[in-house]
DNA sequence: GTTAGTGCAAACCTTTTGCAGCTCT
DNA sequence: AGAGCTGCAAAAGGTTTGCACTAAC
């Protein structure tokens, strides 16, 4: 146990969110400016062996990047709207009870599960639907198919 | 509708499993050498946002690779053994009650969802040693990726 | 003929690696 | 001291982009 490893567990246990290994990085550089990024990489690919965190790709709404956070006590869902990028998490008995459904079924033993469902939440559905009721007003004789999102390229500088 | 994203849809369609971009590409060479990689990728990211297609991690077990599947009428989950690798899908009811108590509880609308689960299979538990060798040169060297082969360093001009 | 898709090379970003020097126990 | 970690530079791997050319409708 490390100066530079206690550090990014504080960084990560401290976080209210997810985070990626930069933004765990910029964070841990913060409070000591003699972390290197390759550090937090290895570490990271330690922490994770070892189950102390839990991996995340959030659906890739983000971009490809992954995110972690450390592992609780018990498994949840994590549901994220596709318009505001909010993400919330969800813990349910029907989880539970679907994970042993499945060990019962094909009679394995399971050690991980991820589940990441994605949707538009209460808020942007109501925006979405102003929009949508906007663009078929406009194109009411054009019979135009329905716009597309512009696809956002999230990319590190 | 081009004759390389006809070909590419094709290869996608009779892949009896998960592929990913490497083996889309090589399979849809055998077909058509003139089919660049490129193109390859640009017409899953199309694919993708016209929602024919899934993208997968299948819980990094292999890397960091995606992978992809056509998408089928119903949602699955995807079932991974740590072991042998081998990945099996899963219906079940309770998934879709999931997926409801979300949209209920969260007031969303849930378009997209991924559930990947790990463990260990019947097989794998009761296997010796040897024969969990077996298993897994069955599944995953049939056309795992190249593996990492570390080169001299040699300077780049 | 216009619009959209393709091939190519090169850029780009993220993650991994070899190695030398430094830390922790 | 010895084992293990770290920082560094650079490689490797995967994905995206700019641009000229070609194919599709």
């Amino acid at each position: 146990m490390t100066r530079q490893r206690r550090l990014i567990l504080q960084v990560m246990d401290n976080a209210e969110q997810h985070l990626d290994v930069d933004q765990i990085f910029e964070r841990a550089k913060r409070i000591d400016s003699g972390v290197h990024l390759v550090t937090v990489y290895r570490t990271i690919e330690l922490l994770k062996k070892q189950g102390l965190i839990d991996e995340l790709d959030l659906l890739h709404l983000r971009g490809d990047r992954h995110y972690y956070e450390t592992h609780g006590p018990r498994d949840h869902i994590h549901v994220a709207c596709l318009k505001c990028g909010k993400v919330r998490e969800f813990e349910s008995r029907l989880y539970e009870q679907l994970k042993s459904q499945i060990e019962k079924d094909f009679g394995m033993k399971v050690t991980i599960s991820r589940t990441e469902v994605g949707g538009y939440c209460a808020h942007c559905q109501t925006l979405r639907a102003r929009e949508v009721e906007e663009v078929r007003m406009l194109t009411l004789d054009a019979e135009k198919p329905a716009a597309r999102t512009p696809k956002k390229r999230v990319r590190k500088s």
